[in-house]
DNA sequence: GAGTGGTCTAGACCACCTA
DNA sequence: AGGTGGTCTAGACCACTCC
């Protein structure tokens, strides 16, 4: 049953964003009780075809365009254009992009970030900066920012509106930390129930997780970025030379 | 009851590789029907937390180590060792690679390839090979490549056992195509019904879709393969220049 | 044979949406 | 008000595993 509804999907029978019949309905034309009907619903949805909606049916989810986040946003040719590397990818989608910053707090790494900056994680030796991105109405990306605490001392990171022009990375420059190169650790999962709640996803869709790490000339770190996105809206994309 | 389960697991009450009480079990303790129980434990295996095994329990699931491709898998630094970097990698874990051919054919490339091969799609210009890699005794990616037929027409690349040191990318120097650049685009999904089968996935488990591009010093494209990587065991790691 | 998860039935009530 | 999905009950049989 779960297998003709995913053929008819497939094949377009069912295109995106149509309903398919209720489960009572589903039930009664394959002669089955209305838990088996329901069951293989939730088989699609579990695949991502399918979003149900309570008290108005199940549809085709419709596959939107991605927003991909390249390596080349930290590059300083985009700098000159003055925009945010995220809001430029939404207004090419167009979208439009925004982002809140939920939360500026000095406090001690998780263990991979202690690790990653060569710092103690017992102690608050960090600035954490959180904050969530939107895609028109849609949350897209949770960001969590880390960068030592005797960088961030006494700098515009300190507060909720960094306010330079060019970001976080415009005021790290003009402490010297300029990043030559960056190291990012791509992975994905399904999310937790507190990720379900920030990026409003369905079931059926995963995150992608994205550790950055910024290295300076000598090849230290010296701020690390997580990023968790919703894999059905966005992307990314690295053009790297061979070395 | 889902929440209370999860609580004990990240708690570390109930251990990576447990056994959760039974469904009838569950049932029994919070005065439940089973189906009620049962539910439970779907979101913990739809969130990736438990697998259940037929006839012998759901389980914590084990966080295993990862298996990371990184972008310097192209590098010719890594040529002198001898080895594939996926097979490098696994010893890394202590684990055993290899893979295995599944096809080796002449035919028209789907849509997404040929456009960036600029070849048309109507007709046979490409030559694919899909490949199944296995780290130990589980199936990791499922791993498609294609080459412009005029390319790949005469060489090894057309015999299922390549029989070049360097694999393929060994024969494709040899015919002048030196990868200068390479262009990954990177995604997550479930996997489809194919997909679970070959990789032999279990609920919750999302895979890792990345569609690479090799380059050659004129920027032009002369090579693309599809890596669909379970992401449960592998992840990505690029390390690149800010350019 | 006893215990497990996988599937299924035939109901029931609730919460939500649309008209 | 009527239809939808969300949750739940109290059973049943099957397929699998382990002893």
């Amino acid at each position: 049953m779960a297998d003709e509804l995913r053929r008819a999907i497939v094949d377009g029978t069912l295109g995106p964003g149509e309903r398919l019949p209720s489960e009572r309905e589903l039930a009664l034309r394959y002669g089955t009780a209305r838990n088996t009907a329901r069951e293989a619903v939730r088989i699609l949805s579990e695949q991502g075809l399918v979003t149900s909606e309570h008290g108005r049916g199940s549809f085709v989810r419709r596959a939107g365009p991605l927003i991909r986040l390249g390596n080349d946003r930290y590059s300083p040719r985009h700098r000159e254009a003055g925009v945010s590397p995220f809001l430029m990818e939404c207004a090419q989608q167009g979208k439009e992009g925004r982002f809140e910053v939920l939360s500026v707090a000095r406090m001690a790494p998780p263990a991979d970030v202690a690790h990653r900056l060569q710092l103690p994680g017992s102690e608050p030796s960090v600035l954490s900066r959180e904050n969530v991105f939107w895609a028109d109405s849609d949350p897209v990306q949770r960001v969590t920012t880390w960068i030592p605490w005797s960088i961030a001392e006494g700098t515009a990171l300190v507060d909720d509106e960094v306010g330079h022009p060019y970001g976080i990375h415009g005021v790290l420059e003009e402490r010297g930390f300029v990043m030559a190169r960056l190291s990012e650790e791509v992975g994905a999962r399904m999310p937790t129930p507190e990720e379900r709640g920030y990026l409003l996803l369905p079931p059926g869709v995963p995150v992608l997780d994205v550790l950055h790490t910024s290295l300076d000339r000598e090849g230290a770190a010296y701020e690390l970025t997580r990023f968790v996105m919703r894999a059905d809206m966005t992307g990314l994309r690295y053009d790297a030379p061979i070395e």
